[in-house]
DNA sequence: ATCATCCACTGGTACGTACCACGTCAATCT
DNA sequence: AGATTGACGTGGTACGTACCAGTGGATGAT
């Protein structure tokens, strides 16, 4: 037995503990903004580790926008300002969670079509591969906040059903236990359009407001585009970015 | 004499010539598309480096997306899709060069007002705070593609003349030099809204077409405010993203 | 032919050490 | 009072070593 399939995983490595508690600290307004952190070496005494671990840790909150570090004076915790943008995969119902909302979907259709031309070379895959396709309205608190549209191929022998679907907390959650769906890593387009008429009465809105249209693909570990998703929100709905100057590569 | 003011600035550090080296390899094709890089201890004897300076090496190229790491397997040249999408600080000139664009900008105009009361929340301020404000439209190919509106406070005693701001290759160039502006990072919110009169003559086009709204609060090294912009752009803009699934902190 | 095992190789974690580069501020010198 | 210097503390770079953990092909038993 390699694996053990169901036995208490193994520990987090160190760094990732140190972190989750330098975390922990900045959650609970131990830290505040833009208070300094204990220095690097003062860590390595607090937490027994050697300066290397402690280093891999603060990488790793300051990857996530939680602090920053300034050569010659220190480790801050950023303001909560830039502590809130952070966006992961599948964010819907988590950016609205954090948003204080309450996510919910509502499944329109579930269908198998062939991928179109244009599809097709997004997924680097021949015209006419046979594609499942889902649309959903996204809600927050009970209010419809955007559409998605998302295609992809699934296995030979794996069928979808619409009931499934609609039990599922998180499509994404189905696909992974269903297909081996194993997303890491997305690339987005984003840009302005106006509602058509059928999008204007699933949303709620007039026709031709403007909607935020987010185009999006989905790679695997391999970097094999596994989706493609057509997402259109209406005008309240913020999409969050932060953007780092982090050494540019000229 | 500690700083040396116009000589010969130091050298890179060594993991970033490695960097540039494998990004060289990557650009001009002698590593392809999903190819593996050479192991990193293979790297180590090419360099003649530790691994540990390798290691710093790959790391920025996968945070830049040029590469990604498999444990077990190996590193990998990113697929050019993935590439592409990097987003810096006052893209749009460096964005539009790198579509094949020539970008260039029309000021509108140049003029000092007091903070109103959510530009000064957002700029943490007091309301009144004397401001500059500049606004601008971008255009790619002479093409009007989006209107910036910036807002920031400049040190007493500094003013900027409106011919310097027009001759200025760059404004944020332009606000260092004369202000010590040193922008390090920026959150963006983005959304959908309708081009009203005064927007769609500007950039040509009818009034109520959807336009792409970002919103932006520039930061300090210290994490202050320094500028609040806000920029909105044609239907026919894109702004890209990359999101990735690194360890996302639970 | 099929499956399980093993092994060589990959990146990941963790330790230790040393020195460099930068910022701060108190002490010092004009 | 003002400018200069320098010690000190901070994060940044770089070396070395060792071992862990996941992959995938070769090997060998069935």
């Amino acid at each position: 037995m390699s694996k053990r399939p169901a036995e208490a995983s193994a520990p987090p490595p160190r760094y990732r503990q140190v972190a989750d508690a330098l975390r922990a600290a900045i959650d609970d307004g131990r830290l505040a903004d833009n208070e300094a952190l204990p220095s690097e070496r003062e860590l390595t005494e607090q937490h027994q580790v050697s300066r290397d671990t402690i280093r891999k840790a603060v990488r790793l909150l300051e990857d996530h926008g939680l602090v920053y570090s300034d050569h010659g004076r220190g480790t801050f915790v950023a303001p909560a300002l830039v502590r809130r943008m952070s966006r992961y995969i599948d964010g819907f119902s988590e950016d609205t969670r954090q948003r204080g909302g309450l996510p919910s979907q509502r499944i329109l259709n579930l269908e198998f079509s062939p991928a179109t031309m244009a599809i097709a070379q997004l997924l680097q895959l021949e015209s006419g591969h046979p594609l499942t396709r889902v649309r959903r309205v996204r809600l927050t608190n009970g209010v419809p906040i955007g559409l998605h549209d998302a295609y992809f191929p699934l296995p030979p022998g794996v069928k979808l059903e619409l009931q499934e679907v609609e039990r599922a907390r998180s499509l994404y959650q189905l696909l992974m236990e269903r297909a081996g769906f194993a997303p890491v890593e997305a690339v987005e387009n984003l840009f302005a359009a106006s509602a058509d008429a059928e999008e204007a009465r699933l949303l709620g809105v007039p026709e031709g407001a403007p909607l935020l249209v987010c185009e999006r693909i989905t790679l695997s570990e391999r970097r094999e585009p596994i989706e493609y998703c057509l997402m259109k929100y209406v005008s309240s709905y913020r999409y969050s970015a932060r953007i780092t100057q982090s050494s540019r590569l000229v």
